[in-house]
RNA sequence: GUCUCAGUAGCUCAGUAGGAUAGAGCAACAGUUUCCUAAACUGUAGGUCGGAGGUUCGAAUCCUCUCUGGGACGCCA
């Protein structure tokens, strides 16, 4: 049971019903300032109904307490209209370094999600483009959150879904028709594909008809013409190869590369479904779905040449989630730009009359920025997340040398550390704040970062190599004093994962273990951790409870945690 | 024009289902290594929480208006 808890029910049984024991329980606060304590109650919504002044009620509250209180506090005192709750330190600390050791890296789970699958929609690169830093927010975030929601009981489905089919590859073939050459294009592919999207667009400024030989060259696409078939599916391979290369460099796997091709021969249902429920209406020569009752603006379901459009896709591609996982819930990790959209799709969905439309949700999140603006493949000025994740391996194994040259596994930790940095950046920041590209940024090892973390924890491993601490039969006595800092932020960590998976926001864990990692720096630096003394068993196990704790935190990031650094 | 997201220290950001003295990191300056990894730690300095009203015992947090910036608003995704 939880001190919050604890706390709430004593003070629930001297108010006798003023106040609700639920509300109670969201009252209590964690105070700012240590010499506070560790919980809080204030007193002042209850002054009007008690007609006393809130300083009154705190000090009558936390006399009455010190007699009941059981011994997880210390003591229970008034200050100025709060109750303010020590806990005991030394019972504290016992039991919460005493769960940790058991539990390992399960400490924090919760049960939230009881086995129900989640699907994931998430990265979604577009062939025949480079991977830009904008997919690596989704690919961070959605890799995360899956393992958030693992952690809290849910069934994670994730879902790669390739933008691998659309206008753009006919704007593209009719690039390659006009200016490409095969050998290039095999000698690298995606600079190449991207060098005729490129100047694609800017002849198409010049002479307007090109952009009518591209959608020509999609609508012979979708109808199955040939040669448009082969150049897309050689345009496919190719690319999904180097996406496959950055994927492996950051640790990450998906369930499905299902991309919008896969859509391609399940849409014609999703239409005809549609026409049945009267629901599309012809409009400038296009199908759409009128949405003004939700108070949104059409939904474009065909374009007036026929062919299919993202939402199209998108509607097929939902339907298909719900029947083939059965989904209680259906991510999508998806730039905020896009929320239109999705508000759309359900609002489609929902007018169809499938009830799950509700479950599908919207994991927004901002953009990246190139001097202040959104950058676009269309201009060519995108920056590759290729070469941001080689130049920050090759800082990590400068650092190695400069650092700790005789280390073993040297280009395996640089690559832990090099994406550890990249990942940390994207994750530790709300998702919602756009970010302004910066490689210097990105880049940073000292201070809040992705190689802070993973350092503290590879200088409590390396304590405990040196100790050789064995779990069994230790008696833990802390003295609560340079330790407790550290004693509370251990505690904290459960909340930390609850926050994060109720709002899909991994920065909840970043900021955690920044937080962690910090406290036990400051204890490093204060105590001599491995001194011969009664209580080096104690401090070791402080120690061995932090690194599963940093290390579980960085794992629900998706970043590794070298032994040593 | 409509909708939406954001505005907190020089910079990057925490803090927002209202609560005590608004916090970190970076950058700046001053220190700490005969001692468990200095990718660390300590200290100094730095703030009209975009602005104006309002609700409240109490507002960075809630409401209204307003300013600034990003984005989305039918045949791209």
């Amino acid at each position: 049971m939880s001190f919050e808890k604890t706390f709430a029910e004593i003070l629930d049984l001297l108010l006798d019903g003023v106040i609700s024991l639920e509300e109670i329980e969201r009252s209590i606060e964690k105070p700012r300032f240590m010499n506070h304590g560790d919980l809080a109650f204030p007193c002042f919504q209850l002054a009007r109904t008690l007609r006393k002044p809130p300083v009154m009620i705190a000090e009558e509250l936390s006399h009455q307490l010190q007699n009941r209180g059981d011994d997880s506090f210390e003591r229970i005192v008034a200050a100025g209209g709060y109750v303010n709750a020590f806990l005991n330190k030394s019972k504290t600390s016992k039991k919460v370094l005493t769960e940790i050791l058991e539990k390992q890296n399960s400490y924090g789970n919760l049960n939230l999600g009881k086995g129900s699958t989640v699907t994931i929609d998430l990265s979604s690169p577009n062939i025949a483009k480079p991977f830009s830093m904008g997919h690596l927010r989704s690919t961070v975030i959605g890799n995360s959150l899956s393992l958030i929601l693992e952690k809290c009981g849910y069934k994670p489905v994730k879902i790669n879904h390739l933008g691998d089919w659309g206008t753009q590859f006919g704007k593209l073939i009719t690039a390659y028709k006009l200016w490409g050459s095969e050998e290039k294009v095999k000698e690298t592919p995606i600079k190449e594909l991207l060098a005729l999207y490129v100047k694609f667009h800017e002849a198409a400024e010049r002479q307007p008809e090109l952009e009518q030989d591209g959608r020509d060259w999609f609508r012979r696409l979708e109808n199955g013409d040939k040669e448009a078939l082969q150049l897309w599916e050689w345009f496919r391979e190719e690319s999904l190869k180097e996406f496959k290369k950055i994927y492996d460099l950051m640790g990450i796997g998906f369930d499905s590369y299902a991309g919008e091709a896969f859509y391609n021969d399940k849409m014609e249902k999703i239409v005809e479904l549609l026409e049945k429920k009267g629901l599309l209406e012809e409009s400038d020569g296009a199908q759409v779905v009128r949405l003004d009752e939700a108070g949104l603006p059409p939904c474009l379901i065909k374009k007036s040449d026929g062919a299919t459009l993202y939402s199209t896709r998108d509607l097929a591609a939902a339907k298909y989630r719900y029947d083939e996982y059965a989904s209680a819930k259906s991510l999508y990790v998806v730039g905020n730009e896009q929320s239109l959209h999705f508000k759309q799709l359900k609002a489609v969905l929902a007018k169809i009359g499938f009830d799950w439309a509700n479950g599908l949700i919207h994991i927004p999140f901002g953009m990246m920025l190139k001097d202040g603006k959104k950058m676009s493949t269309r201009k060519g000025k995108v920056v590759l997340l290729e070469e941001v994740l080689k130049d920050s391996i090759l800082l990590a194994q400068k650092n190695i040398e400069e650092k700790n040259p005789y280390l073993h596994l040297k280009a395996e930790t640089a690559e832990a550390v090099g994406t550890g940095a990249i990942i940390f950046h994207d994750l530790k920041n709300f998702r919602m704040n756009d970010i302004e590209f910066s490689l210097e940024d990105m880049l940073k090892v000292e201070g809040e970062t992705g190689p802070y973390v993973q350092y503290t924890n590879a200088r409590a491993q390396s304590i405990l190599r040196k100790a050789s601490f064995n779990k069994q039969n230790v008696q833990i006595h802390l003295n609560g004093e340079a330790d407790w800092p550290v004693i509370t932020e251990l505690l904290g960590f459960p909340e930390a994962v609850k926050r994060a998976v109720e709002n899909s926001d991994p920065s909840q864990i970043a900021k955690y273990v920044l937080d962690l990692a910090q406290a036990f720096n400051k204890y490093y630096g204060e105590v001599r951790i491995l001194e011969e003394n009664e209580g080096k068993q104690s401090r070791l196990a402080l120690v061995q409870s932090v690194s599963i704790v940093l290390e579980e935190g960085l794992r629900l990031l998706g970043i590794k945690s070298p032994k040593e650094m």
